[in-house]
DNA sequence: TACTGGATTCACT
DNA sequence: GTGAATCCAGTAA
């Protein structure tokens, strides 16, 4: 059996949990991925954690919970809460499809097993996730755990935003690189 | 109360 | 490569 992921893991600064979680297995409604890609959010301007609202205070409050927000009105994107005492959030922005893989084909409405979880608003769809998880702990209606194998889908990367400087930072196969936001 | 913009996705050219 | 879709949260008045 896997081993399911402490909550006391995500008490840990967002920086050093963010590239943890890479390779780790998250199980939802009946469908299951390995995490390839995340972005880290900390106190800065460019992520919800910059400013305390009725929506973000979720991070701002707590660590190992889920976060979702609908954006661009059609799309959710999942987060965990992480750092005890400290703002701070994990974006999961892509899995690599494990198994109800046939579930995701129907709720993506796509064939294709490479393009159902290679984004933010794609795994959520593809794993049922949408606001109602908002709150929730990680490890109750969503839950996750030490992978072993080696994700192979687009990669293992890891971002983390800085407003003040360019918006995102990507590390890639321990290759700095940068891309620009939109 | 009204307005504005967004951590995206997908169809179309 | 470009632009529309679509709706919620935040902000201003």
């Amino acid at each position: 059996m896997p081993k399911a992921v402490a909550t006391e893991f995500f008490a840990e600064p967002t920086l050093d949990v963010a590239p943890r979680l890479i390779g780790m297995v998250i199980e939802a409604n009946g469908v299951s991925g390995r995490i390839v890609e995340v972005e880290a959010y900390t106190n800065d301007a460019a992520s919800h954690a910059f400013r305390r609202t009725a929506r973000s205070a979720i991070m701002f409050d707590t660590y190992g919970h889920v976060y979702v927000y609908f954006i661009y009105g059609t799309n959710y994107c999942l987060n965990f809460t992480t750092e005890c005492h400290h703002v701070g959030a994990v974006l999961i922005r892509a899995v690599e499809p494990l198994s109800g893989i046939s579930l995701m084909q129907e709720r993506r409405g796509l064939e294709n097993v490479r393009l159902l979880c290679n984004g933010p608003g794609k795994l959520c769809k593809a794993f049922g996730i949408d606001l109602a998880f908002t709150g929730s702990a990680v490890g109750d209606e969503i839950r996750l755990y030490h992978g072993r194998a080696k994700a192979i889908a687009t990669g293992p990367r890891i971002g983390i935003t800085k407003a003040m400087d360019l918006p995102w930072r990507f590390w890639e196969e321990g290759n700095l690189f940068v891309s620009r936001k939109r």
